[in-house]
RNA sequence: GGCCCCGUUGUGUAGUGGCCUAGCACGCUGCCCUCUCAAGGCAGUAGCGCGGGUUCGAAUCCCGUCGGGGCUACCA
């Protein structure tokens, strides 16, 4: 690898840094194409740049309009505010390129006079045909050059034998070079980068136009994109000179190609992959944070020995130079872990407020959902107080549903786990339920440090019993489940007449297997 | 087949000729803490694809080789 181009999106020429993400709106979005979206929008943010937002929607036939809905809620739920775009506008709208058709049907026809680009008639079959030769002659397939220089009698002819044409981008014959921001050096020899289409036969244009024409004329200066693209820049380059040299570009975008994420064996990351889809991270509770984060390591580093950082501090450190040129294996434990992070610095309140909606989901809130209010004051008293128990044992939010479920339930649909039970609430347990009972139920104070010496003096010192032994029955008898927050604080927030309920309720179930 | 990109522990990375007996994080294993599970602490596991050079010295430079990936459309 060669020294790769610092982008020179320098402070020094003076030139505002415009980047853009430009996402086709077919299927639900992906892990990969958020990625690409978070180094443009860091990159952009860095630079004090504008960050455009474009939809690719050219293939009419795969694009649709929910699809472009998800993706902008897609860049709002991950706080990716674009300056330009859908919805906000701009000044070198519309972003929409199926908005756009009558600006490149232009372009398309002023490259046409200038000579840029020409009319082909060959036809499907003898393109095949010319691929075929070129193959076995160990050349580089591709377009042979057949319509490039055809005289007006030879176009009479095929028009009149009723041949359709396509517009044709007649590529200049020298090396096509370039200085990646990721990669450095690029070169590709020009015989490898033939002629190709702009315009379809039906007169609609293609990708291969239409993104360095907005490129151009929405003032991109960086095109940050994934490496699958790489092989189409030497072809967009001339495109680009031959638009600068029309009038309608001031320049040539610094091109940097991200590595691929990769998902499972040693390909793209895939709809197969579990957590290949964005809406996999909305559902089970990933913050925007956590995921910022993680996506932000797919292929980028902000120091040697740090890993967890927020939106902030990686807009603050990056410039474009420690892209990663290696394909990045998408990797979920550690998208986890990164998240649970970020999840135990929230603020209590914070949290428990992005924990709503999924305990609302779930069934569990007598909340009416008026304005926001998910849950009445006790239920929002009551999760509060469980966030210290459950914040650092949570990973994503919906993990607080398993979690806080017991202290929600409505007790006539309270029920313990059916394997815990069966392991736990055997005949040996009858009387350790039955000296709880006892025990909590003469209490004088109801809270945690009492219910602990309560339980402590009546279960270990009276009977004898190992702690592990004693909590896991209560605990099965109260949270339905052998694994729960701390015991005490539960009992405490569960409060005594639902506690003792269940604890009979138990009792009863051991004795009847007895 | 052709062109292009890439190759550091299981995973993501740091590393740009000596600071590398290769650092960090996730994972995994064990121990400590402990009412479960986490969190936390400690310890451990495992890597420069291979082969040649250059050099006093190479993960770092050169050549070759092998491997992986992408593109090779009137998709994007």
């Amino acid at each position: 690898m060669t020294t790769p181009g610092v982008p020179t999106a320098d402070r020094t020429s003076g030139e505002k840094v415009r980047v853009r993400f430009p996402p086709s709106p077919t299927g639900d979005p992906h892990v990969g194409l958020v990625r690409s979206a978070l180094f443009n929008y860091a990159f952009a943010r860095h630079y004090g740049g504008m960050f455009v937002l474009r939809i690719e929607d050219t293939d009419a036939a795969r694009s649709t309009e929910e699809s472009y809905q998800t993706l902008l809620d897609t860049m709002r739920w991950m706080d990716f505010d674009w300056d330009e775009g859908p919805e906000v506008g701009g000044e070198y709208g519309p972003y929409r390129q199926s908005e756009r058709t009558e600006i490149y049907k232009d372009i398309a026809g002023r490259l046409k006079a200038a000579g840029h680009a020409y009319d082909c008639y060959c036809t499907a079959e003898e393109l095949e045909a010319s691929r075929e030769r070129a193959k076995a002659e160990h050349r580089t397939p591709g377009y042979d050059g057949t319509c490039r220089d055809l005289t007006a009698e030879q176009i009479a002819a095929h028009e009149a034998e009723g041949r359709t044409s396509v517009l044709r981008f007649r590529m200049p014959d020298k090396p096509l070079a370039w200085n990646d921001i990721v990669r450095g050096e690029i070169t590709f020899a020009p015989e490898n980068v033939q002629d190709y289409v702009l315009v379809r036969a039906d007169g609609s244009p293609l990708y291969t136009l239409v993104t360095p024409v907005d490129d151009a004329m929405m003032q991109i200066t960086h095109v940050l994109r994934g490496e699958d693209l790489l092989s189409s820049t030497p072809r967009q380059i001339p495109l680009h000179e031959a638009l600068i040299e029309l009038g309608v570009s001031e320049r040539v975008p610094q091109f940097g190609h991200l590595p691929y994420v990769m998902g499972e064996g040693n390909k793209k990351l895939s709809k197969r992959d579990p957590g290949a889809a964005f809406s996999y991270y909305t559902k089970r509770g990933f913050l925007p944070e956590g995921l910022f984060n993680y996506l932000a390591l797919l292929g980028w580093s902000i120091a040697d020995d740090r890993d967890v950082f927020d939106a902030t501090e990686m807009i603050e450190a990056f410039d474009g130079t420690r892209i990663s040129v290696n394909p990045a294996r998408f990797d979920l434990k550690k998208c986890e872990a990164i998240n649970a992070v970020h999840l135990r610095k929230l603020a209590p309140d914070d949290l428990a407020k992005r924990i709503l909606p999924f305990l609302r989901d779930a069934g569990l809130l007598r909340g009416d959902g008026k304005e926001g209010h998910l849950a009445d004051d006790d239920e929002w008293r009551t999760l509060l107080a469980a966030i210290p128990l459950i914040q650092e044992r949570m990973v994503v939010l919906s993990d607080a549903v398993g979690m806080t479920g017991f202290l929600f339930v409505d007790e006539r649909r309270f029920a313990v786990d059916e394997a815990d039970g069966a392991k736990v609430l055997t005949a040996d347990a009858e009387p350790i339920l039955a000296t709880a009972i006892a025990a909590l139920e003469g209490l004088p104070q109801w809270e945690t440090a009492a219910i602990d010496e309560a339980l402590r003096t009546a279960l270990i010192d009276g009977l004898g019993l190992k702690p592990k032994a004693a909590f896991t029955a209560l605990r099965v008898a109260v949270t339905g489940r052998r694994v729960s927050p701390p015991l005490f604080e539960s009992l405490e927030l569960l409060g005594r007449p639902r506690t003792l309920d269940r604890l009979r309720s138990a009792r009863a179930t051991s004795a009847a297997r007895a």
